[in-house]
DNA sequence: CTGAAAGCGCTTACAG
DNA sequence: CTGAAAGCGCTTACAG
């Protein structure tokens, strides 16, 4: 019973029977379905945009069997759930995000922290997206593993492990350690510090490039140098000052983190150290802050916009049934001030 | 044509066929509907465990017209895009994605910047959520008024202005301009600049707490001290510098954010003047990081987890019909290192 | 307390 | 090139 007029148009119905054809016709033609003539979908178009439809895509994506939603996930390590503040993975959100928009996909975020990955496998983050975004891998790894076998569409931010069955997009981390430290030794440092947790496979694999540098300037590795302090900055200041209390020779120090970077050259500083002349100091992810604390932080660049773009690309590819590789982004120092370098 | 044994149980009908009654009961004992028998309900639940089945969200959600998603919109300063890479707004988002999480609402993000609001009007950001929660007004807010007066269910994170036709949600703006302003007077600086655009409501009330503070104390306001330089850390380096070239005296300086506080910090430090001793500076926000940086930021607080709880409370009671107050939260001075106090 | 039926707004084989 | 019909997985008046 077609109403003309003034009536809202709000569904596909409404424009078909305005348009006098039938749904299906409607559908194909707002949908640009070749099969319908070029003049009755360029009629069935020019109507939508004059009464303002647009298709109800909660209605398409349930009839499809699809969400258009991809879920993003961070791993937080549950013991320092401050993680998550680091300017860091609110660039990578915001690539994410941006290259989503592009697909015409929705951002579903997962934000919590998950002890046990497992635990959401049934939540609205796994059945209610196309598929998901996990941003760090922690200790979940056979966690992971379970989930990818189970048939999860799924792409993890990290470093690969050997047996891993999902695809990972990264930094190259061991170049980044490496180059980091390579930096320190041109410019005379010998006790170089390596702070950070090293039990998940991105730090492991920064560690690993510390110690090639270390090794090819035949500088041994001394393990008092190691500070295992997770990514929480009070911890951070903690690590340091016992670390000086016990009188170990130190002249630089390589960071996890930016975040970590500026906390440590801040205790440095209270402690009357200066930074650069007495300590050097390296950070990793050159967030904006990077380039304005003081000194400002020399730092290895992960770039991270652009890694958001590809973790996105990698999860289309999956739904769209493709053989998706690995992606490893190369890492590039930055110098500044915050190791005497200039 | 119930088929019993390990078939996979993926719908309420398969689901009522397992138990020998209609889809009907079995909706509604799922949904705990009293007005079935406590014994079908709970055999129907204990069938629904055993074999894994949990409604699906996107076909109820579908049915009761309704979508469980909460938009949150960026509203970025369209000339600096930097803007969201401060790490307040992480803490937000987290905030918000905590407390939507506990309610059983997605979060969708719109993070692209979005020069005309209207312009989303169609998009899935308005149309496929519940409601939406805008983080900012900048310069928009005739937009953000037609947008309500459209019926658009919305809250927005700022400052009340007079005419305003939505909820608003916000810090003591004027009071943390207030506090941070009288410490500064209070331990015997005159010269107090004022780094930050006043062209949106949050920071004009920030302004106006800094002129009520300076006039307790007959100081006249100097309008060479106002820097209207924007969110964004380069131009609040350039500023500093030409308003230190021009040779004006300065002794303190209020800032906008923690993020343009850590640079002006850096950049004073830089040109050689010893910050708290030559210039005391003050933030706001208290990022965490503003915690770590030498000196210690002394800062305005403003507790933005809570904020998030009551943003997405005040969005849920639109959506439920309630009549929803503006809510302003309380802004607390954190005393540190940066303005010469301890 | 329970069930048969209608319907949310779409898409797509199938038939013409 | 177009249409009638079925159906995605739910919920809820209505009737019993």
């Amino acid at each position: 019973m077609p109403k003309s007029g003034r009536n809202k148009v709000s569904s596909l119905q409404d424009l078909a029977d305005l348009a006098g054809v039938s749904r299906a016709t409607a559908s194909r033609a707002l949908n640009d379905n070749p099969i319908i003539s070029a003049r009755t979908r360029k009629k069935l178009q020019a109507l939508a945009r004059k009464h303002g439809y647009s298709i109800n895509r909660q209605a398409r994506d349930f009839r499809l069997r699809r969400t258009s939603v991809i879920s993003v996930v961070f791993m937080l390590d549950v013991e320092s759930q401050q993680h998550m503040s680091d300017p860091f993975f609110l660039d990578m959100l915001g690539g994410i995000a941006d290259a989503l928009a592009d697909h015409d996909y929705d951002l579903l975020l997962a934000h919590a922290p998950i002890a046990n990955i497992l635990d959401v496998k049934e939540s609205r983050v796994m059945r209610q997206s196309d598929g998901v975004i996990f941003i760090g891998q922690e200790q979940q790894l056979e966690q992971l593993n379970q989930l990818a076998e189970d048939g999860q569409l799924m792409v993890v931010w990290g470093y690969p492990v050997p047996d891993k069955k999902y695809v990972v997009v990264g930094g190259d981390n061991v170049g980044g350690g490496y180059k980091a430290t390579k930096h320190l030794l041109e410019i005379g440092r010998r006790k170089i510090g390596f702070f950070g947790a090293t039990n998940n496979p991105e730090n492991a694999a920064r560690h690993e490039g510390y110690l090639k540098a270390l090794s090819e300037y035949n500088v041994d590795p001394d393990p008092t140098l190691k500070v295992d302090v997770p990514f929480e900055m009070l911890r951070a200041r903690e690590a340091i000052i016992d670390m000086l209390d016990s009188q170990v020779e130190l002249d630089a120090v390589v960071c996890i983190s930016d975040v970590m970077a500026l906390a440590t050259m801040s205790t440095l500083q209270e402690l009357g150290l200066r930074v650069p002349q007495d300590i050097s100091v390296v950070g990793y992810d050159d967030i904006t802050l990077a380039a304005y604390s003081s000194p400002q932080l020399t730092t290895v660049r992960q770039n991270i916009r652009h890694a958001g773009r590809i973790l996105v690309e990698s999860v289309l590819g999956l739904i769209n049934g493709e053989n998706v590789p690995d992606t490893m982004l190369s890492s590039e120092l930055i110098i500044r001030n915050s190791c005497g370098a200039k």
